[in-house]
DNA sequence: ATTAACTTGCACATTGGTGTGCAAGTTATT
DNA sequence: AATAACTTGCACACCAATGTGCAAGTTAAT
């Protein structure tokens, strides 16, 4: 009687973990409602094969949430310019590089089963803008007409707005990186010739990457 | 044998039938896959009563849609003012006054099956949109940076965002119409300096109304 | 080549929502 | 006071989606 030998999971298997996720991603970006099986058709799998992946459905958003945190945590890494303003404009242009991942956790961030888990997820993201404006406020260089807690939100629709777009039309990168940025930096108050003046003048805010 | 008297409707079932078009609005708002019992509760009376009033739960949307167009149709009334800017300024503050029903059109207009009828109740407004955003660009007084066909889309954002906003944190009538024509004002690239002159040297847009 | 790992297809129980019929009750109109 | 109009509660059939079990197939690792 030979012992049954373990052996490592194969290639393939983790592949198809990966498509699901993408393709839950892509397919809940435009109905948060989708079932599974639209989900494993546009992985080109089967429903029963994404039960081998994840327990549930919950189970797969969670884990779509947690990844999508993860993307977009390493996107900001390093991000620590001392003017404010050029701050939250390379966060905006640092979350463009994750706007799938980004789409997804803003629409369940609003409804479902997980609002806790990405707003929790999102949380350290969200203090680094409010903290941005408030600093940007004191210097005086964003908008004194609305608080900052709420200004900070506005910022954040102002990003949402240029992701949305994306979905529309077809922004290539390069445009949506400078039109996240643009938008952000009108909803802090800056008219577009100097907004435009300011990303233009400023080395770190049109690097192509 | 008496012949059976035709009688008038009775009022109550004519202002259930407004407290459920009221109800449907205030839940779908949060959640637009919310179930027609969710709706009946809200508008205190019981599923069942539902069906005597729509035939089906696209019956309602279908009536919430229509209803909706018309409020803001009527909202945006005689609105015509010869500068583009200024115009825009007057649709953004005649949109707060109906806040409730665009934030269901703006939900209805992405996904369900009233998409069609939805985006085609809302066109006139788009259009009326278009045209002063294309106007603006042409006179000089809106940024030339962004295509006219998606300036006019982010400019619909922008007071979105607003409206998204009265959601989160309780904004006064008088806030509300203030922060909507600032943000519009805002993607259409004023500074926020500018956007504050304008609103305060134009009695059009200042009208506590 | 063997064998474990993975996918598939089917059947099945379960759940939550829709839409309808009907009898019994309540309420506005006349 | 009479009665039509409306609401309610319960029953039911129906549907779409979830989640599971299992046998048969395919594919990657050893």
């Amino acid at each position: 009687m030979p012992t049954p030998t373990a052996r490592s999971p194969r290639r393939d298997a983790l592949d198809n973990r990966v498509a699901l996720i993408e393709a839950a991603r892509v397919v809940f970006a435009r109905d948060p409602g989708a079932s599974l099986d639209a989900i494993a058709v546009e992985a080109g799998l089967s429903r029963r094969a994404v039960y081998g992946h994840f327990a549930s459905r919950d189970d797969l958003q969670r884990e779509l949430v947690t990844m999508g945190a993860a993307r977009i945590a390493a996107a900001l890494e390093g991000i620590d310019h001392e003017d404010p303003v050029v701050r939250l404009a390379l966060i905006a242009a640092g979350i463009w590089r994750e706007v799938a991942s980004m789409r997804v956790m803003a629409l369940f961030a609003i409804r479902g089963n997980l609002q806790a888990h990405t707003v929790n997820a999102l949380a350290p993201l969200r203090l680094k803008v409010f903290e941005a404006v408030r600093e940007g406020i004191a210097a005086g260089s964003v908008r004194a007409d609305i608080p900052a807690e709420r200004l900070a939100r506005l910022v954040e629709d102002a990003a949402l707005a240029i992701l949305a777009e994306s979905n529309r039309s077809n922004l290539s990168a390069r445009e949506g990186h400078t039109l996240v940025q643009l938008s952000v930096l009108g909803a802090l108050g800056f008219g577009w010739r100097e907004a435009e003046a300011l990303i233009s003048n400023t080395p770190e805010l049109n690097g192509t990457d």
